[in-house]
DNA sequence: CTGTTAGCGCTTTCAA
DNA sequence: TTGAAAGCGCTAACAG
């Protein structure tokens, strides 16, 4: 009678029965962990084998105090740039052998809540691409042991690492390149409430200019989209367009914005590279469609995801260590709206 | 002494204590489940408050057998669509006080493991956006009463439920808006390999050219793309342009294909609306910008999730149910590429 | 209504 | 090297 109940699902004891030793033993074999005679792992393994025995991972992390899951702050997923990321850390986070426990969060309210329920899953780690997690919360990761690290966010935690594109070398990228190109007059186009990786490379930007020998308060202009994304972008167009002044190049702050810059003008009869150039930043993918053909400083996400995930098990081994900051580099790709210079 | 230890964490233990209960009271003051006076709940909540305690979920899903955990699997979120739908699913997870385990496959053997790993972290469902889990897989999720659903996927599994954007009633708005629009002779574009849901589209689209009296044996030619997305749009446009017949109407498979033949088009001077017309699938944001406006058959994915989370909880509560597919309703967004008609 | 008791499935000392 | 035993933190019967 006891074959016929439907056994719930196979556990270590099962597996220990089966191969004649106990449970600690199936323990050792699977975790690799403790001795035990290649004799004995040899029978576990196959018993587990036989038997389709699967580790519970909630009973194993109630035991470890942690699970084998990362945790993944995103928002408005649906920017191209920051799917791509979010891409980019999904393939590393399973390359290395945990699970991505994901969350999209629409405010900064929203953003402590799931910081407390990710540490309730006793996650290995947490990857913030968005907002700014509160002290206090963070403080709590770091007591429970819990790995932080911040993507394109402004380095300001004690005990979080961060991983950044070099937005200030990006710009230098850029300013150069349209200096080259024959520009003489500029202009910055990033929208209000910026985020502080938009800020950096406008700032750098500037600094850029002024070592090229520009007079930044006369031949830079600000362009100030009302907001983020393509339409801000379309927007700024439809300000600016009767003073756009003989080579003009404007550097940008992201893909999105760039792209709806570009159709203002375009709307309005303004082309690139023909009356103004135009560089963004990110590479989206959809920055090298025919009717776009951007310029565009390329983030290397992989990279990105790669030095996230190298921080999150460095710090795991080493709590106390101070923050790092990681800059990973970017690349101009010259594409039409700011031809290369041969 | 003990003060000056650091607390690993507290738990329900240390809330009894203070509130002077045992820990069972906890357990059902916290989780509204098994009678307790209204009294004690207050004293065990204020207690909970004041100790900043939190329910580790490891152990609470380890007890329950079933963690509040509810499975993704995606494949290439790079994709406009698959992002959006990702959005939309993510919300909802959260909405309905579930967190969201994603990972994304690059392949069947990816799904296979994912859905073991799945599994083995107890989630209380799983969503399929992508791939065909293999059906002894599936059999063991339920098994587990884990719940599966599909979503614009073939519906073939039992115990399986689906959800699918109206495919068919898509294709017949597009068919009907093309011929109202003057078009006589007509185009299928899909890419080799296409999905079920692609399939699905251009027989529904063949059929309702039926339906409108066209011969389609002679006025409708399949647009093969030799590979998905933008590129693969790109490219079909390459073969197709010497024969465009003048009042062609297209019908694309999905949004990228689209967006790529538009551009394709657009490089040997052909546009739409002037010179052919085209309607696309999914109503992504970029085919709303400026360069594009793309005619769209709109997918409500907030609509699917909703729906998705709906089918799991229901089978949840009764596993043993038949297979169900819920059909969402889809509306054609009429845009410059194939323009409404008053 | 409340406390006691037995687990959930796994890990990890500690002796043997 | 191995097994026994004591948890990890929580839930759910079952008496009281």
């Amino acid at each position: 009678m006891t074959s016929s109940l439907r056994k719930q699902s196979v556990t270590a004891q099962d597996v220990a029965r089966r191969a004649g030793v106990s449970r600690a033993v199936v323990s050792r074999a699977l975790s690799n962990n403790g001795s035990i005679s290649s004799e004995a792992r040899e029978r576990v393994l196959r018993a587990a084998e036989e038997l389709g025995y699967q580790v519970n991972f909630l009973a194993q992390g109630l035991n470890r105090r942690r699970s084998h899951l990362i945790g993944v702050i995103v928002s408005r997923i649906g920017d191209p740039f920051r799917s791509s990321l979010l891409d980019g850390l999904l393939s590393e986070i399973q390359r290395r052998g945990f699970q991505a426990l994901v969350a999209e969060i629409r405010s900064e309210a929203d953003l402590a809540e799931t910081l407390r329920r990710f540490t309730q899953f006793r996650v290995s780690g947490v990857i913030v691409t968005s907002g700014k997690p509160p002290e206090a919360l963070v403080n709590e990761c770091v007591q429970q042991q819990i790995p932080v690290v911040g993507i394109n966010r402004q380095p300001d935690s004690p005990y979080v690492d961060y991983v950044c594109s070099d937005n200030a070398a990006g710009a230098v990228l850029a300013a150069e390149q349209l200096y080259r190109a024959g520009c003489r007059r500029f202009g910055w186009l990033n929208n209000q409430d910026s985020t502080w990786a938009g800020r950096m490379r406008g700032e750098a930007f500037r600094l850029a200019l002024v070592d090229l020998g520009i007079d930044t308060e006369r031949d830079l202009l600000p362009l100030l989209a009302p907001e983020e994304g393509y339409d801000g972008g379309l927007q700024a167009a439809a300000g600016q367009v009767p003073q756009v002044p003989s080579s003009l190049g404007v550097f940008c702050a992201n893909a999105q914005l760039a792209l709806g810059f570009l159709d203002g003008m375009k709307q309005r009869g303004r082309q690139a590279p023909e009356d103004f150039q135009l560089i963004g930043f990110d590479n989206t993918p959809q920055t090298a469609q025919y009717s776009y053909q951007l310029s565009t400083l390329h983030q290397d996400v992989a990279e990105i995801a790669r030095q996230a995930l190298t921080c999150l098990l460095e710090r795991a081994s080493d709590p106390q260590r101070p923050s790092r900051t990681t800059w990973v580099k970017v690349v101009l790709i010259h594409r039409r709206t700011s031809p290369s210079i041969l």
